[in-house]
DNA sequence: TTGACAGGCAAGCATTCACTTGCCTAACGT
DNA sequence: ACGTTAGGCAAGTGAATGCTTGCCTGTCAA
């Protein structure tokens, strides 16, 4: 869940974000010139890579091979609890209770 | 616009939320105990409330004071643009010209 | 088969982040 | 007035993060 909002946390993964609702199933070639072109940003395609990595970790961005090729894919559906969560009334904390990540106390 | 993502980021800060919603306008003394009780988490104080600087330099959380107490509320609003960024259908990039923050080449 | 192209892996580095520690200010109660 | 309570400020520490550098594995065209 954390993972989510990390990926987001980062504005190149959110522009990486934007170029693929402007154009879906781009390859990571595609990505870095379109980011820098469209976007001035120059990030070297390492970067890239490890951005779409973190991106398909969180859920938001899903992959496909084809032969030495590999497309990526937005997926929004993620986002959608997002606000659902905080937006419910108070009354009852329901089911965060698995949210701790380990970041709890020794 | 990163700050509101880098704020949710962190796991302690979305349960902070989540006891937000559960009973809005508590002091910081009254969230430590709170999340120490109920959901096991054993922050300082001071964690707490850079914590709680940080939620409301993203505009998730309002202050007001009132003496010695101050009284934290939570905000929903700036949640409700994130996921209509991503859920525009593809063709054209619109208003993400000024999302670098910094993070651009030198 | 050879070379170019698309991508992956892993170590190293600088910054940021979460948290602690220690001390301080301001508002109450008695 | 004095002590307690609620909160704030600032420096320091360890871990995570974003990025670079260097090299390596597959895939395709000629």
């Amino acid at each position: 869940m954390g993972d989510l909002f990390k990926a987001l946390a980062d504005p190149t993964r959110r522009i990486i974000l934007d170029e693929l609702t402007d154009r879906n199933g781009q390859t990571l070639f595609e990505l870095c010139a379109r980011l820098a072109t469209r976007h001035q940003l120059g990030s070297s395609r390492q970067a890239i890579s490890q951005h779409l990595d973190v991106l398909e970790t969180a859920g938001l961005v899903e992959t496909r091979r084809e032969g030495r090729y590999k497309f990526h894919y937005i997926n929004t559906s993620p986002l959608e609890p997002i606000v659902e969560r905080w937006l419910r009334k108070p009354g009852k904390v329901t089911g965060d209770a698995g949210d701790t990540e380990g970041k709890g106390p020794a």
